[in-house]
DNA sequence: CTGAAAGCGCTTACAG
DNA sequence: CTGAAAGCGCTTACAG
């Protein structure tokens, strides 16, 4: 047993020294030689001309067997499975996509994978495609147009058939003529692009706003914060503002711009931001967030300063995920049901790359208000100042 | 304004009137006719001939620029750059991939991408391989061998260059040598798969459990449940009940198999094992979790029992993800540094697609417990049979 | 229902 | 440092 250590795995240890206490290097045999690989692709890949030769047929015919053409006697059709399957065939998809100039693979880029928004929606998105025999590749822009248009520009090169996309702030209409130029189909989901001409895939954050104030109030509250929207340039933003402005109007009461509190989309934002809140003269008594993650650092900020949230303060959050059934207390929070958006997007875009050529749609998930423990248990904010 | 309905339209609205009140159907034009793109690339795609036609050089030489070849005249090089900026030219990778038969994309499997297990780790791999100008196909296979199998050939049909997997239960060790036979390095994340001649990057699981149960005895505890493990066909499983049970007679405690309480790996399993715990003659006082979703599961489940966790029972988890700093108690948890398997991996794969053919390693990353209060403020089981 | 032939956009030796 | 030529593994009309 002799143990290697080639270049990189002493950089790796270098590298490690600072997260470990040791690392085993395991000098166990590849297996290499034992040639026990009963396939018999060891080299040369197998091709649909070592199939079609097999099963004494032309290649175009077992091209034709391979996507399951109807036009082909039974028999023939026998006679390539089964020596596809002898000879350990693996279709080259790679090769079909350049040669028909049409891929199965669509681009999906989101912000923030850890946002936990994404979770339920890539997996009805990856159930649908790969149900189709698409597949998908995924980039992350993290809020940054540079690196979206990075992550943009490595999909294009690897030729996917379609973007799904949540885009950052800034991102250009230009994009999606480029795009359109290209004969790529493109849909957005939850932020909208002005001018785009993209699908789109959503919910209406604004009567999801409206929602919220509106409970809040009905709650007794009448100084209600609105935490989040940074970045703020997109409608996914302007329309829970307009929700919230307009909803508290409706109430009789005044929008005061201080209680308008932009933090970025993440723990930290909403720990940074009731801090913020909490030092005003005259504080908030509602916290109304621009979604869960926010909500949650809201709750995890009040507890650093020693309050108790809810009782303290009120708290609605938006996009229901699950954290906010475990969290204490329960969060009151605005369900938009991702798992729908991420069907409706992945049908949408087949159908687009199916050819389909109507005007851009508009699907739209109507929001709904889940009352739970975090906006029930107000009981007057201790004296701060004191 | 015209409202087409095509038949994917009717199809989408029948589907969507269980979820929706409305849909909107934009009529907005999709903006083909003001041929305002000033790309070139209006029908035909600009290719690499196209190119070398407009900067006077030959194909090939165009193929080097484009790929930063030292072997070019600045002032040739100079000449390509401007025509492809001209022109619109878009790397087409993958005519390139097939030409050279090498792609640029890795297949990553994971089980499921709603366990934050796996965000930041694939946050890195992402980093990482973008970086690189790598991309990835993501797969989940929800613990089903049959998915993953599926999701495995869609990924060899596309050509991908790597493989990295958390691997079901029961995957066969016969697919790597499939992977082998066809120069496609693996690579093993979290879960081992015996005889796999795969690289490996993971952490101590069996110690892992050791200084949960420690720490658990040191608090007083003499009956510590362990939950979780289905399905229980692989070595992050058994590192753990072994790491379990020694750390148990190592403290001179006897191990109890019903406190061994096999649950699937989500919050419902939690919620459903700890009521199952609960009904035993002679219940545990702390629970040691396979991770932190069941952890959370048990946070949760208590509550419907009436109990407070952490004051009735004990709980420790194991990840350390974000939401066991939120939920309350916050949660004690074994730290495995995820972020750190995800650019291990990366690296690694990256080694052996650049060739790298040493015996494969196995980067272990040690564990770290984290204790917070679930697991110190036990005050004892209220009488549950009362 | 099946075969012969062209070609998708690149890369890669090989000359010059 | 640059050009001419072959070819990766398929699909796709077009004949027969």
């Amino acid at each position: 047993m002799t143990i290697a250590l080639s270049t990189l795995n002493i950089i790796t240890i270098e590298f490690m020294i600072y997260y470990c206490e040791y690392i085993r290097i395991n000098g166990e045999s590849f297996g290499r030689q034992k040639e026990e690989c009963d396939l018999a692709s060891r080299d040369k890949r197998v091709t649909l001309q070592d199939v079609a030769n097999d099963a004494g047929v032309s290649r175009a015919t077992a091209s034709l067997v391979v996507r399951g053409s109807k036009s082909i006697k039974a028999s023939t059709h026998k006679k390539v499975m089964d020596s596809m399957e002898k000879l350990g065939y693996v279709y080259d998809r790679l090769a079909a996509s350049f040669r028909s100039q049409s891929s199965s693979t669509v681009g999906i880029v989101i912000t923030d994978i850890e946002n936990p928004f994404y979770h339920q929606m890539l997996t009805k998105i990856s159930d649908v495609l790969y149900e189709q025999q698409f597949t998908f590749l995924l980039g992350m822009s993290s809020e940054s147009q540079e690196k979206q248009e990075k992550v943009l520009e490595t999909m294009l090169e690897n030729r996917v058939c379609g973007i799904i996309l949540t885009p950052v702030a800034g991102t250009p209409p230009l994009l999606f003529n480029k795009l359109r130029s290209m004969q790529i189909p493109a849909l957005l989901i939850g932020r909208e692009v002005e001018g785009s001409g993209a699908d789109y895939v959503g919910t209406d954050y604004r009567l999801g706003s409206q929602l919220a104030i509106r409970h809040l109030v009905e709650q007794g509250h009448r100084r209600i914060a609105y935490i989040g929207g940074m970045p703020p340039g997109n409608t996914a933003y302007r329309e829970r503002i307009d929700g919230y402005c307009s909803a508290l109007r409706e109430c009789g009461l005044e929008v005061d711009p201080q209680l308008i509190i932009p933090t970025p989309l993440n723990r930290e934002g909403g720990i940074r931001a009731i801090q913020e809140a909490l030092l005003l003269d005259h504080p908030p008594t509602a916290c109304f967030c621009h979604n869960d993650i926010i909500a949650l650092g809201v709750t995890i900020g009040m507890r650093f300063q020693g309050l108790v949230p809810g009782e303290h303060m009120a708290i609605v959050g938006f996009d229901n995920v699950l954290e906010t059934e475990t969290v204490e207390p329960q969060l009151t929070t605005v369900s938009v049901f991702h798992d729908q958006w991420g069907v409706e997007s992945a049908r949408q875009m087949l159908g687009r790359i199916g050819g389909l050529l109507n005007d851009p749609v508009k699907i739209i998930i109507p929001p709904k208000l889940i009352v739970r423990k975090s906006s029930v248990c107000f009981k007057g904010l201790p004296n701060l100042k004191a």
